[in-house]
DNA sequence: GGTGAAACTTCTAATAA
DNA sequence: TTATTAGAAGTTTCACC
């Protein structure tokens, strides 16, 4: 995968729609003392490049009554099975991300629930499923989400 | 923490602004049969209550030259420091996700690097913070995400 | 609550530099 | 590559359901 080159105006621009997707452009070029044009054709280059994948919301699952954060490492009776069951816990809306993973687990994953209640419930889904052999998991008390422009300056000034 | 009470509108509103954050309420308006004004309000009280919290793109760091992800289990000498080590690891940009856990380790974070050996640098600066007795890596071999609107989804049956 | 229309702002693409 | 510009499109407010 090719490293594309970013310049200062690029970063920039990123640095504000990471903050927020729907900052206008005009408020952007204003900052950043270029025209407005420029900023429309500068993301629109960046999404052609799919360095911009998307955007999304960052939603409050707290005061959606999901609270609860775990992660759960799965042990699989035989490598072989890896895709199968990958497949079936993609099926479990409350995981949000797997991962194969090297080391202690074949794979790792994280889990958003109601309570603990659910969770166990949710657990038991991935224990359940044909070549798991067990599972292990992480209660998270607490979540630190580092800012994400933080990342893209060390990036910016790896390039 | 109070749950928000989100009616099926709010709910297919935010179904194509997870999608899409700049999706205009004009089309949303359209497909939901309602004028862009009611979208426009129901957007508001959704952000004044605290459900949106904010918008983001979504980046696709390989192409930024940052393809590997591992997660960090951190063990601690001893409990007490934990927010001061959780202050310190906030400091590493590569650092994205930092949790307080039960189980097996103290705390778990997620990182993100350009490659074994930059993962290694930024290992060893959690293994060097003060408190920390020793670390465990899972190396990712592969992230697959979950859709967020399958969640939603299953939030807003549970409501 | 919701609507529709007016006033205002922003986007976008073509043209020019 | 960037700036300008003008018509198209989107947002937001408000008087009225």
């Amino acid at each position: 995968m090719a490293k594309f080159k970013l310049d200062e105006i690029d970063h920039q621009i990123l640095d504000m729609l990471i903050e927020n997707t729907r900052v206008p452009f005009t408020d952007i070029a204003k900052k950043l003392l270029i025209s407005a044009g420029t900023v429309h054709v500068r993301v629109k280059k960046m999404e052609d490049a799919g360095i911009i994948k998307g955007s999304s919301l960052t939603l409050d699952y707290k005061k959606l009554g999901y609270s609860f954060i775990a992660y759960v490492g799965v042990f699989l009776q035989n490598t072989s099975k890896t895709s199968f069951v990958l497949e079936r816990i993609s099926e479990i809306p409350y995981v949000t991300v797997a991962h194969v993973t090297t080391g202690k687990f074949n794979i790792f994953c994280k889990i958003r629930a109601r309570n603990t209640e659910h969770a166990k419930d949710v657990i038991f889904m991935l224990d359940d499923i044909e070549g798991v052999y067990r599972t292990e998991t992480m209660i998270s008390l607490d979540e630190s989400i580092n800012d994400k422009k933080r990342l893209m300056h060390s990036i910016f000034n790896d390039l």
